[in-house]
DNA sequence: TTATCCAATAATTTCGAGATTAATTGGTTT
DNA sequence: AAACCAATTAATCTCGAAATTATTGGATAA
């Protein structure tokens, strides 16, 4: 239980869009936040399960109020639920759950992408291209990481669209919607994401965005944000066929 | 600095829309988190103030791990803003995050809104009406706690609007939203709040939910969320002025 | 005078033990 | 055999002290 487990997806630090928010961490709470957080989002830590505190305080190697501290937090994110005098558990995933995420995900996508597309400058625009380019570069076979290097560009892709929408609360909560997606999404057989890296709908947002056409890069999100059946049948089964069948 | 504070408006408490969500907490650090939201929300507690442990510990008769825990609760909130090894202050008001706020707020009330009145079914309707006529019977000068007991009501209204949206997530960003909006409303000097009483779009907003007019509702609550001047003038003055001058 | 550095002070952060509450086990009764 | 109660076990929750880090004030040097 002390093991300091595989680095295997060390890369994958960079997806978790929350934790790109804040500069690396002065204080132990902090880092054992981001720790605690990375491994719900990739799924290291099972959706469900119980956290005790003694078992956790192992993993973490840290004491009681750091790691009280972070299970508060992310009580309040919503990856973790917790009852008095009893404990904390991580969050489950149900079929429920995801069609209320995937429906609002898809109003608030829809409006920072619209603000963005509208107050976007010179720059916006520059870094939109660089992050698609640098998205579709990771969908060669040659890259390394694959897919999970793509899925870390993706998100910054997605985190470059609406980064001009001028309104910082939109963006915070536009990250943590798609931070409690990435476990949904993770829990997808992975031939779901080559088929979502091959599609073609992110180069008709590009151009959308890239021509300032607020109606159709409206339409075009609300197409790509949809309720995929590879995903819910995966938490149908109780997430249980998880992301190691290819 | 120990003293309990006189109990001046307790019927404010019904006005927090946040805690109004989960049945009384069994532990101390529940409790406490209760006790600083309130004092928040009701600017007890000054936009800005610095909040240290020593003074926090003896004003709500409380050890360091509850404090924290509340704390670290409404920093992820937003209620609360913290920086490593510096402490904790009680988040500012801003004429900037009032636009913000105000925008974002816009389009979650009438996506939730609009949604309840596509969904709603005849409990739903009848407590609606239950809600707002409870609201009007405030807005007359004989009731007692006024206009605190209409604040609440005003909001419990809104609650039931958007009760019936089928959207946990929704509900609980709005509820958020709206406690963040309650700082701003106190701000602003009383009068503008017997202006609220007294205007007629809550009338037409229940009589369009009735008629489930889905477009015009919207364009009602899209009129009804707007950005007050006096709250502007009153965050751009420092929000100093506060709520005691009539 | 201004800037830099060092010592003293004050704050936050962390830890481990004790107190409190929930869950479990074993035995008794109906 | 099932249900109930008491005692034990195991977990969370709380507290105060120790450790770490930031801030303040004054002295020294440029």
């Amino acid at each position: 239980m002390r093991r300091n487990e595989k680095e295997s997806d060390a890369s994958f630090a960079g997806v978790i869009a929350a934790a790109a928010t804040s500069r690396p961490p002065k204080t132990l709470g902090g880092s054992v936040l981001a720790s605690i957080r990375h491994d719900i989002l990739s799924l290291r830590l099972s959706p469900g399960s119980k956290l005790p505190f003694e078992v956790m305080k192992a993993k973490y190697e840290t004491g009681l109020s750091p790691l009280r501290e972070a299970l508060s937090k992310l009580t309040t994110e919503g990856l973790v639920t917790s009852e008095d005098q009893r404990g904390f558990w991580v969050s489950s995933l149900t079929t429920a759950d995801f069609i209320d995420l995937t429906t609002l995900r898809r109003d608030i996508e829809v409006a920072a992408v619209t603000r963005s597309v509208a107050a976007g400058g010179d720059a916006w625009e520059a870094d939109l291209v660089r992050s698609f380019h640098h998205m579709v570069l990771a969908a060669s076979d040659k890259s390394s990481g694959y897919p999970t290097e793509w899925a870390s560009r993706h998100c910054a892709f997605h985190e470059a669209l609406v980064s001009a929408c001028g309104s910082p609360r939109l963006i915070l909560l536009r990250r943590q919607l798609f931070d409690h997606f990435m476990r949904y999404q993770r829990v997808a057989p992975k031939h779901v994401w080559k088929n979502s890296m091959r599609d073609t709908e992110h180069r008709e947002i590009l151009d959308a965005a890239l021509n300032r056409d607020q109606k159709k890069i409206a339409i075009l999100i609300k197409a790509h944000i949809r309720l995929l059946d590879s995903i819910l049948d995966a938490v149908g089964n109780g997430g249980k066929q998880s992301y190691d069948n290819e």
